[in-house]
DNA sequence: CCAAAAGTGTTTACACTACACCCATGA
DNA sequence: TCATGGGTGTAGTGTAAACACTTTTGG
C-alpha cells in the first residue's frame, strides 16, 4: 500500500482482519459495440504475464483504495478516453483456480459505447480492436465466459431497458435500431412491428433530417427523449422490445 | 496464507501480480425463507469488529484456496446444516470505504431455504433470528442495501423461473405457493388466474392428500416435477408466472 | 348451520403476429 | 427507369385480466 492510499482511506484505525488472506481484486471490462450491422467487442493483446500477447479483456487490479466501479471507469477511459459511459456490473469471477498468475478475483463489468465516439488514437496506442462478437477468438483465462455471461444480460437487459440508445449515435434512424436488435438478439425482425412497437413508447423524438447513407431515399433521424422517458420511469412506466 | 493453502493452490510459481495491492475478500449471505404468509431472511448478530453485537447477513472472508461460491457454500452450510440448497451469486459491494474494520470487498449471493428444513439448533447457537423482511431492523455496513438488491433481483426471477419451489416444503398447496408469490411482490393476486398459470406450466405433480392446516376444508397437495421441467426447460420453454 | 377457505369458467380487451404493397431517390 | 431500402395498415389469434358463485367441513 502506498502512503496517499493509506491517507485517503484514513487507515489510523487498526485492521480488524488480519488473521484472514487478502486476495488480488481486478476488474475486467466487455466494451461492446454496434457498428456496421455487427455487435462488437474491444479486445486487446495482454500486457501482463502469464498469457501475454494472448487476445484478452481490458482490465485492471484494483487499488486499496479505489472503488470497484472507479477501476472498471479508470480503466476504459484509459483505453477509450470517454469518461462517461454506459457501465454496469455483471458478475464476479472468484474460483480459486482461475487465474494462473496468482489467487486473483475479477469483477467483470459491460460497457456500451458508441464506436467512433472515442479516441481512436488511445485505442490503437492499447494495441486494441473491435471483434466482431460471432468470430471472437479464445480469449486469456476465463474471459470469453465473462463476454458470454455479458451478453446474456445485455439480450436480458435489451429487452426491458432502453440500453439501444447507448449503442448508436445521438440521432439514429429506426432501420439503425432495428439492425441492432437484430445483432444482440442474433435474429430478424418484422420491420412493421419493431417500428410500431418502439415508437409506442413515445419517447422518441423525429427530426427534420434524414440520413441517406443506408439507402437513397433516406431514413428520418430520430432522438431519444431521456428526460420523458425518466418521467415516465419514475410513475411506474416499464419500457419493453 | 497457510501453507495447506500454498499445497492446495500449488503456488510453486511465482507471483506475478506482487507490484499490486490486495484486498480482503469476503461473502455476505442473504438467507430468504417463507413462513406464516411472510418472506424472511435469517440474519445474527455479528460477532466481528467494527460493529460486533449488530444484526447482519451471515459472512465469511474467502480463504486463499477457496472458490468464492464455495465459501458462501461453508457459511450456510456452517448456519444451518444444509450442504444442498439454492444458492446464487447476486451483486459484489466494492466501494473503499464500505467497511470501517479495513478495505474489504464483498460477493454478495443469496439463498433461498424451506423455512423448518435445516437445523435449529445450529442456527440457535449461531444467534441467528428469522425476521419478516418489512420490519427488518437496521443491519450493519451496507447490509440493509444488500437486501434489497437480492429482493429486487428475486423478484424479477421468481417471475421467469419456478424458484417458488425452493422456499416451500417439498409438499404444498395452490394457495400456500399463491401466498408466497404475494409475499415476494407484496401485492394481492387472482386466485383463479394464479391457478390457472401455475397449472399450465403442467410441471405439478396433484398429490392424493390433503393439508387441512389452512382450512376447514382442506386443499390438495402437489409436487414440483422436476425432471418434466429439466425436460421443458432443455426444449426451450420459458416458465413464467 | 355457519364461517372460512378451496375450487371452478367465461368474457373482454389488448397486444403480438403475420403479412404485401407503395414511396422516394440516386445512379 | 430501375434497384434499393424506407415506410405504412389490418385482420386474426392468443394471452392476461376481470369477475361471482358453489363446495367442503370442522366447530
Amino acid at each position: 500500500m502506498t502512503l496517499s492510499s493509506a491517507k485517503k482511506m484514513n487507515l489510523q484505525h487498526k485492521d480488524f482482519y488480519s488473521k484472514n488472506d487478502k486476495i488480488y481484486v481486478a476488474t475486467d471490462c466487455i466494451i461492446f459495440g454496434f457498428d456496421d450491422g455487427d455487435l462488437k467487442l474491444l479486445i486487446f493483446k495482454r500486457k501482463q504475464e502469464p498469457d501475454a500477447g494472448i487476445w484478452s479483456l481490458i482490465g485492471s487490479f484494483v487499488k486499496l483504495d479505489e472503488d470497484v466501479n472507479n477501476a472498471a471507469r479508470r480503466v476504459l477511459e484509459e483505453i477509450t478516453g470517454l469518461s462517461e459511459l454506459y457501465l454496469e456490473q455483471s458478475k464476479t469471477y472468484g474460483n480459486a483456480d482461475r487465474d494462473p498468475g496468482y489467487r486473483c478475483l475479477s469483477v467483470a463489468h459491460y460497457a456500451l459505447i458508441r464506436i467512433g465516439d472515442y479516441d481512436k488514437k488511445l485505442v490503437e496506442e492499447h494495441g486494441a480492436y473491435w471483434y466482431t462478437l460471432k468470430d471472437l477468438p479464445t480469449l486469456a483465462l476465463d474471459h470469453n465466459k465473462m463476454v458470454s455471461d455479458a451478453l446474456a444480460i445485455l439480450r436480458r437487459k435489451a429487452r426491458y431497458e432502453p440500453i439501444g440508445f447507448e449503442l448508436l449515435p445521438e440521432k439514429f434512424t429506426i432501420p439503425q435500431m432495428q439492425k441492432l436488435y437484430e445483432a444482440i438478439y442474433q435474429r430478424e425482425l418484422d420491420p412493421r412491428n419493431f417500428r410500431k412497437k418502439l415508437l409506442s413508447h413515445k419517447v422518441l423524438i423525429k427530426l427534420e433530417e434524414k440520413d441517406k447513407s443506408g439507402s437513397k431515399r433516406g431514413a428520418f433521424l430520430y432522438r431519444f427523449d431521456s428526460e420523458k422517458y425518466e418521467e415516465l420511469r419514475e410513475s411506474g412506466y416499464n419500457f419493453e422490445i
